[in-house]
DNA sequence: AATTATAATGAAAGTGTTTTCAACATAAGG
DNA sequence: CCTTATGTTGAAAACACTTTCATTATAATT
């Protein structure tokens, strides 16, 4: 109680060591033209004092917050965990901030995080939500507040782009897999699925009717608990095919289910996890997934803001490539 | 780029609806002191010019951010995502923002999160993370900076607590496991352990001194791949026991390792997961874990941080129970 | 030593709000 | 119709900084 700090000013550390405020702003911000003997002087006061610039002060006169925006339809998946990682990490490094701004998964909400986003002074916004369509990145962006979207097939000038090659790979891997298995191929729909999900769906059909195969889908919910039930009902008809899930989890529903069943995995019902996480190597048998490193996508992510926000460079649109990796969910 | 807004600021309604400064930030701010009539000629304006008040100013006028900041040892974690769910949702609810501060399990790092958490000007911080010590949180809490503190322990009068009752629990599993098991149990020491953990340890041991009993400790890595592998080496030689493990990942390398081995779960290797997530009914066999709603301490995190902030309910210490669950992993 | 160039400093305005206090207008009461 | 109470408004200070521009001090040049 005795020790508790009254926020001390730039003010006080001006009077208290005989200079005026805009000194001892130059010696707060490193700016040379300060001679070694005033500024030893200053750092001697703000040292004594205690004191610590006021970010909000700083960034109302330069127009600069240090803080970037995150917008996220969740915080409680692994792949956005991960990516998360990357982010944090890298904005440490270059000295920002990261807010998080979420979606839920609804439009209502997108459009209030739109709002929040433009009102909350973040010096740019990473978006990786599909819940944000082209009016709302292009709303952000009339604020200018420089963007960087993840795997939101937006138009606009203003904006850095990173995308990942789901929609290709996943054609590959159809194509190759139509060389070699015999399985009929299911996608896993997601009722809430959100744009990317469904551009991969697409690309699964249209891989099919390209090579004129038949194939199916099953709509489920984004759930372990609810897929693994759903899968029981359907495995007691289905007795093969081979199943692409959005998630690990989702994976690993149709896994558990098969194995339960009494059906084999690879050998009866093989599985693919598109995004895959680290969790494809615990779950047993492992998972044949795409792999990309989200938490470099992360970091990258926020380098390119970086780029934005201080005009060094300005890389406009990335694409990470997936990698399928063989597991022992599936046979080839 | 024609529609490129420059921001527009309360003074430009002010002039723009005849009217001045105060009247217009009284109208934002709801205000009853104004009449219908010029309430709705400056709502108009508003509307027109699509202003949005600058939070940034806001802050700087009324010391109030509606920022909170969320320190934690790393976004990498599920548990830690889990929590974050909640804070996010609570806070969207309250109108809070989060901003994230990272501490890396470092020292280092966590000494700069004291000082940005200190300049950033949050209202209040959610704290969940071993690395800060009580020199570290009384530091912020000398800043007047409201704090809710989760799993640490640590001793402050002007902080709010959440407390997990994993020793306590713990103690009880084990003396129920000592009635009806003969397994030896083994602990799984985390390198870089944190607190809360250690605290946990020596909550085992002393159940197994209490009770006469032998036990043992295996000093792993905290990564799947690495204690997979150790475990693979141990079960060479260790051909039964009973392994506590803190993350669902590492008691599913122990799980994985021992099957691997040609053991049996639960029969000859029992495993119990400390921190159970969503991954304890995915991993096969379904681990026994105990269980704590991680989301609901996160809003409940949030929920008291904002009865601090408010003073309307000052609830100090809250300690969350969490449940023991059998699951396949355990033969009790 | 005088002159010029250069470096260090401070005064003051600007950043976009809120809030206090005084002034003014309106409504109520006599 | 005047007085008092109540409700609305605006001027100006405050919040904690940065930055420009003018001024002063110092160093370099002749």
């Amino acid at each position: 109680m005795n020790n508790m700090k009254d926020r001390v000013t730039i003010y006080e550390v001006a009077i208290s060591s005989g200079v005026s405020l805009a000194t001892v702003s130059r010696v707060i911000n490193n700016n040379p033209n300060v001679t070694e003997k005033t500024r030893k002087k200053v750092e001697e006061t703000i040292a004594r004092l205690g004191y610590k610039p006021s970010r909000l002060a700083q960034a109302l006169a330069t127009n600069k917050t240090t803080n970037i925006g995150i917008v996220i339809p969740s915080a409680n998946y692994v792949y956005i965990a991960n990516m998360l990682n990357g982010m944090t990490d890298e904005a440490k490094l270059r000295g920002y901030q990261l807010t998080l701004f979420v979606t839920n998964k609804s439009k209502e909400d997108a459009l209030q995080v739109v709002e929040k986003v433009i009102t909350s002074h973040v010096d740019g916004a990473i978006i990786f939500d599909d819940e944000l369509d082209n009016e709302d990145i292009n709303k952000l962006a009339s604020y200018k507040i420089p963007l960087v979207v993840i795997n939101n097939l937006v138009k606009g000038d203003k904006l850095a782009s990173i995308n990942f090659d789901y929609e290709k790979k996943i054609k590959e891997v159809i194509q190759q897999y139509f060389k070699k298995g015999s399985k009929k191929m299911y996608f896993l729909h997601l009722h809430h699925s959100g744009r990317l999900l469904e551009r991969i769906e697409k690309s699964f059909i249209d891989a099919h009717i390209k090579a004129g195969k038949n194939y199916g889908v099953f709509s489920i919910e984004d759930s372990y608990r609810q897929t693994y039930a759903d899968f029981m009902e359907i495995f007691k008809s289905t007795k093969s095919g081979y199943f692409l899930a959005y998630r690990d989890s989702l994976a690993a529903a149709v896994i558990n289910a098969a194995i339960d069943s009494g059906l084999r995995v690879p050998q009866d019902i093989e599985v693919l996890s598109i995004i895959g996480t680290k969790y494809v190597s615990i779950i047993r048998p492992q998972l044949s997934s795409l792999h990309l490193d989200l938490k470099e996508v992360g970091s990258k992510a926020v380098m390119m803001l970086a780029g934005l926000l201080t005009d060094e460079q300005k890389e406009k649109n990335v694409e990470f490539e997936s990698t399928f990796v063989k597991r022992a969910s599936t046979l080839f």
